[in-house]
DNA sequence: CATGAATGAGTTTTCATTCAT
DNA sequence: AATGAATGAAAACTCATTCAT
């Protein structure tokens, strides 16, 4: 797998309303600009975001998700098949945002700290803009209830990442090993520190974000 | 909080049934050899941990946790006084093991280098022998299910860790800033590891293990 | 306590549902006639009614309230709470419309005599017109699931009963003594009477209504 | 019916126990007294009236009367069929007594107004020993899941009083009319009194009892 | 005999989903 | 299209009864 493959990110999103890669792939962008249909939709999977990301899946009732998103319980169902379906989109769109965030304009001639650092910006970023979202990857990482579209959409974003630690371990920047154990320890580091922040142990200052970059690198370099 | 905080650990463990400390230190260890009154309840908190960390909480019916255990469901409700009481129960417990395992007879005296192979060699032992346990208590850590006993357990560990850090950062070996952050990196690390395993992205070797001590060493030494 | 305290009763019924005393006091005058939402409302309180009256609160599972309405099960849950609140909106209902019936326009100026006609009468009408509703209040009055509300309803009644009963002693016309016992006297025929009724010994005709209201006069009078 | 029928009361009592007339007369008069095998069933029989009068039939669990009786669950159905049966052998053996007391030695030759008098006493006697076993007859009158047997004792008493009051008629000392009318009238005004106690609304006292005996007499009087 | 742990049918209650409006 | 009342299947939990000890 190779850095391309991050264009097919935003083809996965949103997978089960759109089939169309170039529909996918611009929808959520104007998500938010959207009129007739789609701003109850946008309710929908706002409040669902919430919900699931504070109590689970199974620990949310549809009422309840209808009642946050200001809307009738039967009109999630205009808009999802199932509670199943609706979770994996939202599943979908928010690792298809997360991916494109991270990959879009990716510096790929970018020395390995560079590019770690932008990495790093880059999730913390997202953490930042989108706590509730990244709670809810996190908390949703391997239900049974997700589809295979939603399971494959991770390997896009790791993918990337590991021929980016390949690479630079054929430099000799990055110590000798199976990529993976390094992407999982950086992925870790940031994880760890976050949920710290839920636990109320840590706050996330730039300070302290910094810090966590610093170690991740300090964890992967040769 | 210090070191000597561990020795309570073990009195919050399965508070949910012996209330005296010295009874409730022993419980566990004679767990397997348990007479014919314990092994239902053993066979239900066995069940139980495996549904909770494939399934979690609120995905797991109580008739197949019974069916499971291989005892009728109204049984669970004799050893246990509702679902929720069972969650908590098995949380301590199993916190309460790891806590034991990590703390007692922890090295005092060796180096911070020392103490982190220590530690991590002891948390790969845990992962290692109940990988189960350790999936529950990572997809459970902050159910709002879980008492007050459950979370309280959280930071026997925590605390003494914490110490341990300060510790060393006081003798320049450990990077400056708040120990929480170095807590949580370590942590990251190795969850982060055996996250890519469950996802089937790395196999957990003593090589790649090793290779996870060493990543966590330089993550934070200063 | 005073005759005016009539006025409260209304006020208290269904106080589950509504709150307001004004809506309160005409909701259930108009509740034959209710629009469509109402309908299913009624037919749970109807079924109910019949059930408890026959079978008592704990004999009688939701489920056949259920079937016996019309309804689905999860249905009688839209409408109250939970079995308890259930209970309590049905005895509030009638226990609201017996003091109503009995107290509306009372004769305040009456002679004694006169008065247990009324009361008589007016008890009597009730029985008639909704037997199975003076079962069930003669089966629950005093139920451990009642709540403060359907207690305090009891006494709406027997208050302005008792002040009736100490005016007539005043004036000679009704035997000295504790007034509750005239008024245990009189209620106690009554119910010995509908129990006989019940038990196939004895049928209700005006006759034999007649008689009992000359037994219960010439019980009380001085 | 006449008044030899209070010989027949014995023999029904306690009928699920022993079918024999001789038996069943003297078993509850040396309950109390008797010995192994039958200390467990008075205790059971003890406690499952003071539980059935207070919360009912359906409202009271096996498990919870085994408690209070201080022998196993199991123990019950040793003595017992099933919670039916016990309870119907509870309703005849107290139906029985209260039929025994009544009309063992009862004055057939007194006048009507002593007559009255025995009644009366000797109900109170039995409300004021028996207060729980009078309770609980009172509620479970008419249950359901009572046999033959026990609803056919009810008329073993009744029975006799009756021809008491048409012999009372006949020398017009006592209303014309159904005999029923005036002995639910005597018997409504005593219920009437002890569930006012109940209530804590009045207090049984014997001036008030006396006064209540003066009620019933002026009520059926001719 | 006596027990009380064990059970599964039955209870109350919840909830994903449907459908008449 | 949108709704939310209605539902029944399934959830958590209870309890009458049994049976191994």
């Amino acid at each position: 797998m190779n850095v391309h493959s991050a264009i097919h990110i935003s083809a996965m999103m949103d997978a089960n309303r759109e089939k169309s890669v170039s529909e996918a792939f611009s929808s959520y962008r104007t998500a938010t600009s959207t009129h007739s249909g789609g701003s109850k939709r946008e309710a929908i999977l706002e409040a669902a975001l919430l919900l699931f990301a504070e109590r689970g899946f199974h620990g949310t009732p549809v009422p309840l998700m209808a009642k946050k998103a200001g809307v009738g319980a039967g009109t999630i169902y205009r808009y999802f098949e199932s509670k199943e379906a609706l979770v994996n989109a939202l599943y979908q769109r928010w690792k298809g945002r997360l991916g494109e965030l991270v990959l879009t304009d990716f510096q790929l001639d970018a020395s390995p700290r560079e590019q770690l650092r932008q990495y790093w910006t880059r999730m913390c970023t997202f953490v930042r803009e989108h706590p509730q979202a990244f709670k809810f990857l996190e908390a949703h990482h391997h239900g049974p209830y997700l589809d295979e579209t939603s399971r494959a959409l991770e390997m896009s974003i790791l993918g990337p990442a590991l021929t980016f630690i390949e690479l630079a371990q054929a430099k000799g920047l990055i110590k000798a090993g199976p990529p993976e154990v390094f992407l999982a320890a950086v992925n870790g580091i940031l994880v760890g520190l976050v949920k710290a922040s839920w636990a109320g142990n840590l706050e996330l200052t730039p300070e302290i974000l910094a810090q966590g970059e610093a170690c991740a690198w300090e964890a992967i370099r040769a």
